[in-house]
DNA sequence: TACGATATGGGGGCCCACTCCGTTTGTCAA
DNA sequence: TTGACAAACGGAGTGGGCCCCCATATCGTA
């Protein structure tokens, strides 16, 4: 979708998709990532079969609806990627939480492209991942966190934690200095 | 439902409402917890408006599917109440996840039942959380875990960790061990 | 301006949750 | 045993969601 590959298309077929996705925003904001595509479509200003033909499935459409927020995280990743790798890591998993405990549907989003994905390594989710193996990495080869910590089972307890505390991002902090600090003193 | 309360129930009644949740527990178990109801109700032998008669949600439903896993969990929080109190909630915790990770939809279930609930105390949310209150309160009183560690969040986090690795014991295990433990040395 | 490729959208098929209402069934008293 | 009534049932109906087909409209260009 939106493939720049696929050479130009028409200006009706751009106006529509930018419609599209901005509606999805708005909407996803308000009612999480489950609203209605058929609303998403009529709020548009479209048929439903246009929303379909731009996006094959419910997850491509937030694919791109968190692109811009994706990039974002991962320019803030490079960042980290230059500083203390402990507190690299620790800062890179807490913002991580606070953009996904106040974007409604990310959680969601980052966690449903785990499984089912294009392979071209480009989702949101794949971004989060890579910044996160890279921040792990670091944090390893100077022993800041335990050997047996890997990025995938960080990510995986990141997502976990804030899709239970999508909205709520004072309990998906308290939750996440628990698991950073452990729970036994 | 099944209330006893409410007096004898004509003999149909109580053989449906049998029905519905063997049949229910059957189909949530091969699917998860979102199985159609109307499934459960074809399957089930009855119209899906007896099903709603039963069950005013697909919660309460899903409440008498695990309530007698749950009062297994129960006793099982009173024999670990009577050791070790960090052992005792170590294991608590661990065998809630076991439980959790192996019985699909109960984690969606005991979620659920967090948000919007009967009053009355007794739904299955409701008894997990007191056995884990319970635990929880021992292990403080010597000081086995932080003081600034909550029933609350415990629960949150089991369930979101169970939630997000439906079906993988080993990886729930994984991450319970990780959250256990913290994640620097 | 006229044409062909591209894109559109209404409407249909299918499934779901939930409700209405005429019919059946269980129970109990005569 | 029978009759009557409350209790319970089930099928059909409503409204919504997802997804697709195909007749129609629009865009870009020669």
């Amino acid at each position: 979708m939106a493939n720049p590959k696929a050479g130009p298309q028409r200006s009706d077929w751009q106006r529509n998709h930018e419609r599209l996705v901005a509606t999805a925003a708005a909407l996803v904001a308000r009612d999480g990532a489950q609203v209605s595509l058929e609303e998403i479509a009529r709020e548009a200003g479209v048929g439903s079969a246009t929303l379909h033909r731009h996006f094959a499935s419910r997850q491509a459409l937030l694919e791109e609806v968190f692109r811009d927020e994706v990039e974002r995280l991962r320019r803030r990743a490079g960042e980290l990627a230059g500083g203390d790798p402990r507190t690299g890591l620790v800062t890179w998993l807490e913002e991580l939480t606070t953009a996904a405990a106040n974007t409604r549907g990310l959680p969601a989003s980052l966690a449903a492209g785990a499984d089912v994905d294009a392979p071209d390594g480009d989702t949101c989710h794949d971004i989060v991942r890579e910044a996160t193996v890279v921040l792990v990495s670091r944090a390893l080869a100077v022993a800041a966190v335990r050997p047996e910590v890997s990025p995938d089972d960080l990510l995986t307890l990141v997502e976990a934690v804030s899709r239970v505390t999508e909205g709520d991002p004072l309990t998906a902090h308290r939750l996440l200095r628990l698991v950073l600090d452990g729970i036994c003193p």
